[in-house]
DNA sequence: CAATATAATGTAGCACGCTACAATTATATT
DNA sequence: AATATAATTGTAGCGTGCTACATTATATTG
Protein backbone atom coordinates (compact mmCIF):
# COMPACT_ATOMS: atom_id res chain seq x y z
CA UNK A 1 0.00 0.00 0.00
CA UNK A 2 1.12 3.67 -1.09
CA UNK A 3 3.86 2.32 -2.94
CA UNK A 4 7.39 3.16 -1.34
CA UNK A 5 7.00 5.96 0.90
CA UNK A 6 4.23 4.62 3.59
CA UNK A 7 5.44 1.29 4.53
CA UNK A 8 9.06 2.65 4.57
CA UNK A 9 7.57 5.15 6.85
CA UNK A 10 5.66 2.93 8.95
CA UNK A 11 8.51 0.42 9.79
CA UNK A 12 10.77 3.25 10.53
CA UNK A 13 8.54 4.75 13.18
CA UNK A 14 6.80 1.61 14.49
CA UNK A 15 10.76 -0.08 14.97
CA UNK A 16 11.91 3.47 16.84
CA UNK A 17 9.12 3.16 19.10
CA UNK A 18 9.63 -0.39 19.74
CA UNK A 19 13.09 0.37 20.50
CA UNK A 20 12.33 3.01 22.69
CA UNK A 21 9.99 1.51 24.80
CA UNK A 22 12.57 -1.45 24.97
CA UNK A 23 14.69 1.68 26.53
CA UNK A 24 12.52 3.05 28.54
CA UNK A 25 10.76 0.33 30.70
CA UNK A 26 13.52 0.97 33.34
CA UNK A 27 11.75 4.06 33.98
CA UNK A 28 8.45 2.44 33.75
CA UNK A 29 7.85 4.90 31.38
CA UNK A 30 6.32 4.55 27.39
CA UNK A 31 7.64 7.03 24.53
CA UNK A 32 4.44 8.58 24.38
CA UNK A 33 4.71 9.51 28.60
CA UNK A 34 8.23 10.42 27.71
CA UNK A 35 7.51 12.79 24.91
CA UNK A 36 4.74 14.56 27.10
CA UNK A 37 7.14 14.66 30.31
CA UNK A 38 9.48 16.04 28.14
CA UNK A 39 7.26 18.58 26.63
CA UNK A 40 6.15 19.85 30.21
CA UNK A 41 9.38 20.44 31.65
CA UNK A 42 10.56 22.38 28.30
CA UNK A 43 7.26 24.68 29.25
CA UNK A 44 7.87 24.91 32.97
CA UNK A 45 6.73 28.50 34.24
CA UNK A 46 4.15 28.65 30.99
CA UNK A 47 0.53 26.57 32.26
CA UNK A 48 -0.19 24.26 29.75
CA UNK A 49 -3.52 22.41 29.27
CA UNK A 50 -4.55 19.04 27.84
CA UNK A 51 -5.50 21.29 24.54
CA UNK A 52 -2.05 22.45 24.36
CA UNK A 53 -0.90 18.86 24.31
CA UNK A 54 -3.24 17.68 21.83
CA UNK A 55 -1.96 20.53 19.54
CA UNK A 56 1.65 19.98 19.94
CA UNK A 57 2.00 16.28 19.64
CA UNK A 58 -1.28 16.34 17.10
CA UNK A 59 -3.41 13.72 18.34
CA UNK A 60 -6.78 13.29 19.46
CA UNK A 61 -7.88 14.49 23.18
CA UNK A 62 -8.97 10.54 24.02
CA UNK A 63 -5.54 9.66 22.96
CA UNK A 64 -4.27 12.49 25.42
CA UNK A 65 -6.62 11.60 28.39
CA UNK A 66 -5.31 8.33 28.16
CA UNK A 67 -1.61 8.56 28.39
CA UNK A 68 -2.11 11.59 30.82
CA UNK A 69 -4.38 9.65 33.28
CA UNK A 70 -1.24 6.94 33.34
CA UNK A 71 0.75 9.50 34.32
CA UNK A 72 -1.23 10.48 36.99
CA UNK A 73 -1.73 7.09 38.36
CA UNK A 74 1.97 7.09 38.59
CA UNK A 75 2.36 10.56 40.69
CA UNK A 76 4.55 11.98 37.98
CA UNK A 77 1.86 14.87 37.02
CA UNK A 78 -1.22 16.96 38.25
CA UNK A 79 -3.99 18.72 36.88
CA UNK A 80 -6.26 20.85 37.88
CA UNK A 81 -9.05 22.80 36.38
CA UNK A 82 -8.29 26.85 35.47
CA UNK A 83 -9.42 29.14 38.04
CA UNK A 84 -10.32 31.44 35.00
CA UNK A 85 -12.23 29.23 32.58
CA UNK A 86 -13.32 26.08 34.09
CA UNK A 87 -13.64 24.35 30.61
CA UNK A 88 -9.93 23.96 30.96
CA UNK A 89 -7.50 21.51 32.32
CA UNK A 90 -4.06 22.70 33.51
CA UNK A 91 -1.32 20.06 33.66
CA UNK A 92 1.60 20.06 36.37
CA UNK A 93 4.54 18.31 36.76
CA UNK A 94 5.48 16.96 39.91
CA UNK A 95 8.81 15.14 40.06
CA UNK A 96 11.50 16.61 38.39
CA UNK A 97 14.63 14.64 38.83
CA UNK A 98 16.76 15.86 36.11
CA UNK A 99 18.93 12.93 35.87
CA UNK A 100 15.86 10.95 34.09
CA UNK A 101 15.62 14.08 31.77
CA UNK A 102 19.50 13.62 31.71
CA UNK A 103 19.13 9.85 30.74
CA UNK A 104 16.18 10.15 28.33
CA UNK A 105 17.97 13.01 26.19
CA UNK A 106 21.41 10.88 26.17
CA UNK A 107 19.38 7.77 25.06
CA UNK A 108 17.34 9.89 22.02
CA UNK A 109 21.06 11.74 20.96
CA UNK A 110 22.34 8.22 20.93
CA UNK A 111 19.54 7.21 18.82
CA UNK A 112 19.26 10.10 16.65
CA UNK A 113 23.23 9.55 15.44
CA UNK A 114 22.52 5.75 15.03
CA UNK A 115 19.74 6.82 13.00
CA UNK A 116 21.96 9.05 10.81
CA UNK A 117 24.97 7.08 10.68
CA UNK A 118 26.81 7.44 7.26
CA UNK A 119 24.62 10.17 5.79
CA UNK A 120 26.33 13.90 5.33
CA UNK A 121 25.49 16.94 7.30
CA UNK A 122 23.72 17.66 3.85
CA UNK A 123 21.57 14.57 3.53
CA UNK A 124 20.72 15.08 6.53
CA UNK A 125 19.07 18.72 5.86
CA UNK A 126 17.88 17.16 2.81
CA UNK A 127 15.95 14.17 3.93
CA UNK A 128 14.36 16.36 6.81
CA UNK A 129 13.15 18.90 4.52
CA UNK A 130 11.67 16.44 2.01
CA UNK A 131 10.09 15.09 5.15
CA UNK A 132 8.51 18.14 5.81
CA UNK A 133 7.30 18.71 2.22
CA UNK A 134 5.60 15.13 2.69
CA UNK A 135 4.03 16.24 5.52
CA UNK A 136 2.91 19.48 4.03
CA UNK A 137 1.35 17.78 1.46
CA UNK A 138 -0.62 15.22 3.41
CA UNK A 139 -2.23 18.59 5.60
CA UNK A 140 -3.32 19.33 2.16
CA UNK B 1 12.35 12.74 21.36
CA UNK B 2 14.54 11.98 18.74
CA UNK B 3 15.18 15.59 17.96
CA UNK B 4 13.48 15.86 14.59
CA UNK B 5 13.65 12.60 12.64
CA UNK B 6 11.12 10.66 14.78
CA UNK B 7 8.47 13.04 15.70
CA UNK B 8 8.01 13.62 11.45
CA UNK B 9 7.84 10.66 10.70
CA UNK B 10 5.73 9.17 13.03
CA UNK B 11 3.15 12.46 11.92
CA UNK B 12 4.18 10.96 8.89
CA UNK B 13 3.01 7.35 9.73
CA UNK B 14 -0.15 8.24 11.89
CA UNK B 15 -1.48 10.67 9.55
CA UNK B 16 -1.93 8.02 6.27
CA UNK B 17 -2.47 5.61 8.22
CA UNK B 18 -5.90 7.83 9.46
CA UNK B 19 -6.68 8.89 6.27
CA UNK B 20 -6.42 5.69 4.27
CA UNK B 21 -8.64 3.97 7.30
CA UNK B 22 -11.72 6.73 6.78
CA UNK B 23 -11.67 6.01 3.33
CA UNK B 24 -11.62 2.02 3.43
CA UNK B 25 -14.58 2.37 6.07
CA UNK B 26 -17.02 2.32 3.28
CA UNK B 27 -15.06 -1.50 2.72
CA UNK B 28 -15.21 -2.32 6.07
CA UNK B 29 -11.60 -2.49 6.13
CA UNK B 30 -8.93 -1.10 8.06
CA UNK B 31 -4.98 0.12 6.26
CA UNK B 32 -3.71 -3.14 8.02
CA UNK B 33 -6.19 -5.61 7.21
CA UNK B 34 -5.94 -3.91 3.12
CA UNK B 35 -2.48 -4.11 3.09
CA UNK B 36 -2.82 -8.58 4.07
CA UNK B 37 -5.46 -9.22 1.63
CA UNK B 38 -3.16 -7.58 -1.65
CA UNK B 39 -0.36 -9.25 -0.43
CA UNK B 40 -1.93 -12.19 -0.58
CA UNK B 41 -3.30 -11.31 -4.10
CA UNK B 42 -0.20 -10.63 -5.24
CA UNK B 43 0.64 -14.11 -4.23
CA UNK B 44 -2.28 -15.93 -5.80
CA UNK B 45 -0.44 -19.96 -6.80
CA UNK B 46 2.13 -19.77 -3.67
CA UNK B 47 0.87 -20.79 -0.74
CA UNK B 48 1.12 -17.77 2.46
CA UNK B 49 2.04 -19.01 6.16
CA UNK B 50 1.29 -16.65 8.99
CA UNK B 51 4.58 -16.62 9.40
CA UNK B 52 5.25 -15.39 6.01
CA UNK B 53 2.98 -12.48 6.98
CA UNK B 54 4.71 -11.44 9.64
CA UNK B 55 7.85 -11.39 7.93
CA UNK B 56 6.91 -9.49 5.25
CA UNK B 57 5.21 -6.25 7.08
CA UNK B 58 7.80 -7.33 10.11
CA UNK B 59 5.50 -7.39 12.79
CA UNK B 60 4.93 -9.87 15.65
CA UNK B 61 2.88 -13.21 15.44
CA UNK B 62 0.16 -11.99 18.10
CA UNK B 63 -0.60 -8.69 15.60
CA UNK B 64 -0.71 -10.97 12.64
CA UNK B 65 -2.81 -13.33 14.48
CA UNK B 66 -5.36 -10.22 15.36
CA UNK B 67 -5.73 -8.84 11.60
CA UNK B 68 -6.49 -12.40 10.61
CA UNK B 69 -8.72 -12.88 12.80
CA UNK B 70 -10.98 -10.25 12.06
CA UNK B 71 -10.74 -11.23 7.78
CA UNK B 72 -11.66 -14.48 8.69
CA UNK B 73 -14.59 -13.20 10.56
CA UNK B 74 -15.56 -11.06 7.68
CA UNK B 75 -14.93 -14.55 5.39
CA UNK B 76 -12.53 -12.93 3.51
CA UNK B 77 -10.09 -15.39 4.16
CA UNK B 78 -10.05 -18.86 5.50
CA UNK B 79 -7.19 -20.68 6.48
CA UNK B 80 -5.56 -24.65 7.01
CA UNK B 81 -2.66 -26.17 8.58
CA UNK B 82 -0.34 -27.29 6.26
CA UNK B 83 -0.56 -31.11 5.29
CA UNK B 84 3.16 -31.63 5.34
CA UNK B 85 4.07 -29.41 8.58
CA UNK B 86 1.36 -29.11 10.97
CA UNK B 87 2.66 -26.36 12.64
CA UNK B 88 2.24 -24.15 9.66
CA UNK B 89 -1.09 -22.33 8.58
CA UNK B 90 -1.60 -21.81 5.46
CA UNK B 91 -4.13 -18.60 4.45
CA UNK B 92 -6.37 -18.31 1.24
CA UNK B 93 -8.18 -15.48 0.10
CA UNK B 94 -11.80 -15.99 -0.62
CA UNK B 95 -13.46 -13.31 -2.03
CA UNK B 96 -11.65 -11.99 -4.79
CA UNK B 97 -13.71 -9.17 -6.49
CA UNK B 98 -11.32 -7.35 -8.54
CA UNK B 99 -13.23 -4.15 -7.95
CA UNK B 100 -12.24 -4.00 -4.70
CA UNK B 101 -8.52 -4.02 -5.24
CA UNK B 102 -8.67 -1.68 -8.25
CA UNK B 103 -10.61 0.63 -5.92
CA UNK B 104 -8.15 0.18 -3.16
CA UNK B 105 -4.61 0.53 -5.65
CA UNK B 106 -6.68 3.72 -7.34
CA UNK B 107 -6.62 5.25 -3.38
CA UNK B 108 -3.08 4.14 -3.47
CA UNK B 109 -1.33 5.61 -6.83
CA UNK B 110 -3.74 9.26 -5.34
CA UNK B 111 -2.22 8.98 -1.94
CA UNK B 112 1.25 9.05 -3.14
CA UNK B 113 0.90 11.49 -6.05
CA UNK B 114 -0.62 14.10 -3.06
CA UNK B 115 2.41 12.77 -0.85
CA UNK B 116 4.91 13.18 -3.04
CA UNK B 117 3.20 16.90 -5.18
CA UNK B 118 5.42 19.06 -5.96
CA UNK B 119 8.55 16.80 -5.65
CA UNK B 120 10.75 16.40 -8.32
CA UNK B 121 11.50 13.07 -9.59
CA UNK B 122 15.22 13.05 -8.11
CA UNK B 123 13.87 14.50 -5.09
CA UNK B 124 11.83 11.33 -4.54
CA UNK B 125 14.52 8.94 -5.55
CA UNK B 126 16.60 10.32 -3.12
CA UNK B 127 14.31 10.58 -0.23
CA UNK B 128 13.13 7.01 -0.52
CA UNK B 129 17.08 6.21 -0.95
CA UNK B 130 17.35 8.07 2.69
CA UNK B 131 14.76 6.60 4.82
CA UNK B 132 16.07 3.26 3.27
CA UNK B 133 19.55 4.55 4.86
CA UNK B 134 17.57 5.34 8.00
CA UNK B 135 15.78 2.00 8.00
CA UNK B 136 19.11 0.09 7.73
CA UNK B 137 20.35 1.87 10.63
CA UNK B 138 18.15 0.79 12.81
CA UNK B 139 18.29 -2.39 12.06
CA UNK B 140 21.56 -2.15 13.28
C1' DC C 1 15.54 -43.95 20.50
C1' DA C 2 14.90 -40.65 24.04
C1' DA C 3 15.86 -36.05 25.46
C1' DT C 4 16.32 -31.51 24.11
C1' DA C 5 16.07 -27.57 21.16
C1' DT C 6 13.79 -24.93 17.64
C1' DA C 7 9.75 -23.27 14.90
C1' DA C 8 5.09 -21.91 14.33
C1' DT C 9 1.00 -20.71 16.37
C1' DG C 10 -2.12 -19.46 20.36
C1' DT C 11 -3.69 -16.56 24.51
C1' DA C 12 -3.75 -12.81 27.98
C1' DG C 13 -3.13 -8.35 28.89
C1' DC C 14 -1.61 -3.72 28.06
C1' DA C 15 -0.58 1.09 25.65
C1' DC C 16 -1.83 4.11 22.19
C1' DG C 17 -4.23 5.68 18.42
C1' DC C 18 -8.82 6.38 16.55
C1' DT C 19 -14.26 7.44 16.09
C1' DA C 20 -18.62 8.52 18.07
C1' DC C 21 -21.32 10.27 21.51
C1' DA C 22 -21.95 13.13 25.84
C1' DA C 23 -21.39 16.79 29.36
C1' DT C 24 -19.93 21.22 31.00
C1' DT C 25 -18.50 25.91 30.55
C1' DA C 26 -17.73 30.08 27.81
C1' DT C 27 -18.92 32.97 24.07
C1' DA C 28 -22.08 34.82 20.31
C1' DT C 29 -26.31 35.89 18.61
C1' DT C 30 -30.90 37.35 18.66
C1' DA D 1 -31.81 37.85 29.05
C1' DA D 2 -32.56 33.68 26.48
C1' DT D 3 -30.88 30.76 23.23
C1' DA D 4 -27.66 28.90 20.16
C1' DT D 5 -22.92 27.89 19.10
C1' DA D 6 -18.19 26.79 20.17
C1' DA D 7 -14.50 25.01 23.09
C1' DT D 8 -12.74 21.72 26.26
C1' DT D 9 -12.89 17.64 28.53
C1' DG D 10 -14.92 12.93 29.49
C1' DT D 11 -16.38 7.95 28.33
C1' DA D 12 -17.12 3.70 25.63
C1' DG D 13 -15.47 0.76 22.47
C1' DC D 14 -12.43 -0.84 18.89
C1' DG D 15 -8.04 -2.04 15.95
C1' DT D 16 -3.19 -2.51 15.91
C1' DG D 17 1.01 -2.94 17.93
C1' DC D 18 3.69 -4.89 21.73
C1' DT D 19 5.59 -8.39 25.63
C1' DA D 20 5.32 -12.58 28.17
C1' DC D 21 3.94 -17.06 28.68
C1' DA D 22 2.06 -21.50 26.72
C1' DT D 23 1.26 -25.26 23.32
C1' DT D 24 2.18 -28.35 19.66
C1' DA D 25 4.96 -30.22 15.90
C1' DT D 26 9.32 -30.87 13.85
C1' DA D 27 14.59 -31.16 14.10
C1' DT D 28 18.65 -32.15 16.37
C1' DT D 29 21.64 -34.43 19.35
C1' DG D 30 23.58 -37.65 22.78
Amino acid sequence: MFDDIFPLVKLISDCIEKEANQHLKQYNLTLSQARILIYLRERMGEKTSQKDIEDYFEVTHPTVIGILKRLESKGLITSEFDSKDKRIKNIYLTENEASIYKAMDDFRKTTEQKLLQGLTEVQIQELKSLLKSVYANIQE
